[in-house]
RNA sequence: GCCCGGGUAGUAUAGCGGCCUAGUAUCUUGGCCUGUCGAGCCAGGGACUCGGGUUCAAAUCCCGACUCGGGCGCCA
């Protein structure tokens, strides 16, 4: 292990005359009788190492010839500028070991001469992984949340970890998945919310997490799944509107970086960074753009898709009917019915929602019980706000939908190593 | 959960009552081949999701189960 390593990508025809040792899967062995080519794969690209057999050991030679596909290998040998090779460099072995024999049949095809459906790449996903492009959606899916979190902390919040594992509903509405929690019944958080705004109370002003939320919906669809990844922030002092401004600021941030990195080229999509602001579309707007929603319904799929054609770019829809909103929205001051409440929205699905939240008890005690729910099960979150909340808010944005709609990835499953579905639960 | 369409070698597909001893590509095994980069050529290997039914005859038609995909619902 401690064997100097050259990644494929340090290879170049500079490097000629030098020895190197190649870390990587045998990604093809192209057997031309005299001349044998073996291509090393590793998580930067590939290298060409050549075997002459008139030159090379006979042993080596017939060792290389020998080699299953997707092993694991360790290749030391010199390098050569060679016009003909690939990059105009290949390297001439004096060692090949077999680190880490494959199996043959393989499951999948790495190099894609026969593509695989999504079904049995999720099913084999850790040699699904080893093509560059399903590779790249997981390397730039980092990227944007490295991109996300860096405006963040710019902006003076703080990385926080709220509980998984919760005694009861925080939000209503989406159903929970129950639990055995020693001998009693508990349920994953199908949210940070609650637990967030606490952090208002607790004065740590500005908050944000990136983690896993849970919803037991039975969805079947390309764009949800049980098992997601959350990036919410809850920050004091603020309202909708400087909310939505932040969240704009971090999504250009998220498609800024991608748009610039080497990465993207694997994927085969153009990323254009949104231009800001992102058009405000107020909810009585939204409903006649859609055509047929009546107001105080929410928008159904055809309705997100009408207007998502007719916008053509990343919008907001606001001042939502507080109805349909979750309780600890703020109501319009000035008008109840309609609300302090957003959804941020690409043409193709939504992508984040927030608010400016309740921060007086009484009205949020009022606003849970109108919504048919018990303030003594939120006792311990109404508590927060009995002994100075500032006025706060917030929102949640899905880091799958983000990264899926930017790279143009029609199936939500494709940037999740793991999906968990109405189905699948293995691997 | 509802509607529609599928399940054929490891992978991806053709065939849609008898011409199927199930075709093709890739893969794999063996052979030939000194510049491949989707290498090429020759020979071999490997499959009809499961359970019922219809029929002289089922990969093919019908029913059910499981499962995949598309649309919708629920939801973020």
């Amino acid at each position: 292990m401690s064997a100097p390593r050259t990644p494929t990508s340090a290879l170049g025809p500079g490097m000629a005359g030098r020895e190197v040792t190649l870390l990587g899967w045998a990604h093809e062995i192209r057997d031309l009788g005299g001349l044998l080519f073996l291509v090393v794969r590793d998580r930067e690209g590939t290298a060409q190492v050549t075997l002459v057999k008139a030159k090379a050991p006979p042993d080596l030679f017939a060792s290389a010839r020998a080699i299953p596909r997707e092993s694991v290998l360790r290749v030391t040998g010199t390098v050569k500028a060679e016009a003909k090779a690939p990059r105009g460099v290949e390297v001439l072995p004096t060692r090949i070991e077999v680190v880490s024999p494959a199996m043959s049949p393989l499951p999948m095809d790495p190099t894609e001469k026969v593509p695989a459906e999504l079904d049995t790449r999720l099913n084999n996903r850790f040699m699904d992984l080893r093509r560059p492009a399903a590779q790249a959606l997981f390397r730039l899916k980092s990227e944007v949340a490295d991109a996300i979190r860096s405006t963040l902390r710019s902006r003076g919040f703080i990385e926080i970890q709220t509980p998984k594992i919760l005694a009861a509903a925080t939000e209503g509405g989406a159903s929970l998945f129950p639990i055995s929690y020693f001998d009693r019944e508990a349920f994953l958080a199908q949210s940070p919310q609650l637990y967030k705004q606490m952090m208002m109370a607790a004065g740590l002003d500005r908050v944000y997490e990136i983690g896993p939320i849970f919803r037991a919906e039975e969805h079947d669809t390309h764009k949800h799944l049980n098992e997601v990844t959350s990036i919410d922030i809850e920050a004091s002092h603020m309202d909708h509107n400087d909310v939505m401004a932040l969240l704009e600021e971090v999504v250009v941030a998220a498609y800024r970086r991608v748009a610039e990195s080497p990465l993207l080229p694997p994927v085969g999509v153009q990323v254009k960074v949104p231009e800001t602001p992102f058009r405000r579309i107020p909810y009585d707007e939204a409903i006649r753009l859609a055509g047929d929603i009546r107001w105080g319904d929410d928008l159904d799929t055809r309705a997100e898709k009408a207007i998502g054609e007719k916008v053509g770019h990343l919008y907001f829809i606001t001042d939502w009917p507080t109805d349909i909103k979750p309780y600890y929205v703020m109501p319009h001051p000035d008008n109840p019915r309609l609300s302090r409440a957003f959804d941020l929205m690409h043409p193709k699905m939504e992508l984040s929602s927030g608010a400016q939240r309740i921060h007086d008890p009484q009205l949020l005690t009022q606003r849970i019980k109108s919504k048919g729910l018990a303030p003594e099960s939120f006792e311990f979150y109404l508590k927060a706000f009995r002994y100075g909340m500032p006025p706060h808010a917030g929102w949640g944005l899905g880091l799958e939908r983000l990264v899926m709609t930017m790279l143009g990835v029609e199936n939500i499953r494709e940037v999740v190593l793991f999906p968990r579905d109405r189905q699948r639960l293995v691997p």
